[in-house]
DNA sequence: ATCGTGAACGGAGCGACGTTCCGTTCTGGC
DNA sequence: GCCAGAACGGAACGTCGCTCCGTTCACGAT
C-alpha cells in the first residue's frame, strides 16, 4: 500500500450515463421502501423510466444497487461505532448500542439481509461492503469490551455481525416473536465462558 | 397382516394413491438430499415418475411435503429432551444439548430453515409441526434450567428456537463461520441477566 | 368377467421472474 | 454537420410455481 492511484477517472462520464444512474438510484430507493429488496428488477426499470438492460449495465448484480443506495447509511452505521464507545458508560453498552443501531439498519429494509449474503459464493457487493466497514468497527468495539472484562466469549465481530444478520433477515410481523430481544440475548452470550457441550453417550443408547 | 387395523381408516385408500404418495416421499427424500429443499417441484414429480399436478394434489404446499419427509426425524428430536433431561449433568446442558441435536438435524437439510417460515403467513404445515411438537419439549427443558437457576433470561421457548431456526437457515460453507459457535453463545446468554440497552442521548447530537 | 363411474392422474399452459442479446438511438469530439 | 462507438431498451429465452381439464384407471356392483 502506498501511490494507490489518486483518482483515476477515466476520461469522461457522459450525460445520460450520469441522468440514468441517479434516475435508477432513485428509483431503487423509493421501490425497496415500498416493496422491499426483492422488488422485481422490471419495476424498478419502469419507475426509474429506463429499460432493464440499462438497469443491469449500471448494476450487473442486485446488491450493487442495493448497496449503492444504502451505502452511506451503512457508512454513518460504521462512524457511530468509536462515537458510541466514546458516550456510553461501559464498552459493553456501546457494544450492545452499536449492534442495536445496525439492526434497526437492517430491519428496516425488508429482507435486506436477504441480499447481504444471498448469494451462493457469497460474494456480493454488500457482503464486502459489509465486511470492509462493519467488521473493523465492531472489532474496535469488541476488543475495547474485552479490555474491560465484560466480554469473554472468543467470538469474532465477522461471527457476530453475521449472526445478527442472520436473525434479522427474517424480520416479519409475528407477534409473539421479537428480533431485538433475540439479538440482546446473543449480545449478553458474550458474557459467559463459553460452556462446554455435553452430550449423551452414543453406547448408552 | 393380520387384524393390522387398530385404526379405523375412513371409507378407503385407493392402491394407486398410496403407491404414488410413496414413490413421492422416496424421491423427495432423495432429492431434497441432493439438491436440497428448494429443488424445484418438477424435479421431484419427475423423479418420482409422477406428474406435478398429482405432487400438488397430495402435498398442497412445499411445506407439506417437507414435514411428510421430516416428520419421524422431529418426532426423535423431540422425545430426545425429556431424556436428555434426565442423562445430562444440569438441565442447562440437556438445553445446550438438545438445541444442538436441533441444529445438526436442521442444518444437514440445505435450506430447510428457508421453508421452515418461509410462507408471508407464517401458517405452514413445518411451522405448525415445529410448535406442536418441538416448543413444548424446549418450553419443559428451560423451565427445569430456570428452576435450577441455570437460566434466567426471560426468553420464551417460541422465541428461542426460531432465533436457532433463522441462524441455521443460511448454513452455507464459510470457513470464517461456525453456526454451533453462534448457538452456543446464544444459548450462554441465558444465564446473564438481560442488560438494558443504552441509548446515545440525540439532543446532544 | 364386465362394466360404469367418479376419483386420481399428468402434463400442457399460464403468468412472473431473472438475465441476455442485439438492433436502434443518441452523445460528444471533430 | 458528421460519424464512431458507447449506451440504450425491450423482445426473447429459460426456469419456476401453480392451475386446469381431458384422459385413465381402480374398484364395487352386477
Amino acid at each position: 500500500m502506498g501511490t494507490s492511484a489518486p483518482h483515476p477517472q477515466p476520461p469522461r462520464r457522459r450525460s445520460d450515463v450520469q441522468r440514468n444512474e441517479r434516475s435508477l438510484l432513485e428509483a431503487a430507493a423509493a421501490v425497496f421502501a415500498s416493496s422491499g429488496v426483492d422488488a422485481p428488477v422490471r419495476e424498478i426499470a419502469a419507475a426509474a423510466g429506463v429499460g432493464v438492460g440499462t438497469l443491469y449495465r449500471h448494476f450487473p448484480a442486485r446488491s450493487d444497487l442495493v448497496v449503492a443506495v444504502y451505502r452511506h447509511q451503512i457508512e454513518s452505521c460504521a462512524q457511530a461505532g468509536p462515537a458510541l464507545l466514546a458516550a456510553a458508560p461501559s464498552p459493553f453498552a456501546a457494544v450492545l448500542s452499536w449492534i442495536h443501531l445496525f439492526v434497526d439498519f437492517l430491519g428496516t429494509k425488508h429482507g435486506l439481509a436477504r441480499v447481504w449474503q444471498g448469494d451462493a459464493d457469497g460474494f456480493t457487493a454488500l457482503h464486502l461492503l459489509f465486511i470492509d466497514r462493519l467488521v473493523p468497527v465492531l472489532t474496535d468495539l469488541l476488543d475495547a469490551a474485552r479490555k474491560a472484562e465484560e466480554v469473554v466469549a472468543p467470538i469474532t465481530a465477522y461471527q457476530l455481525i453475521r449472526a445478527v444478520g442472520d436473525l434479522v433477515a427474517w424480520t416479519s410481523p409475528d407477534p409473539d416473536y421479537d428480533v431485538r430481544r433475540t439479538v440482546t440475548l446473543l449480545v449478553s452470550g458474550l458474557k459467559q465462558e463459553q460452556p462446554e457441550l455435553w452430550q449423551p453417550d452414543p453406547a448408552i443408547g
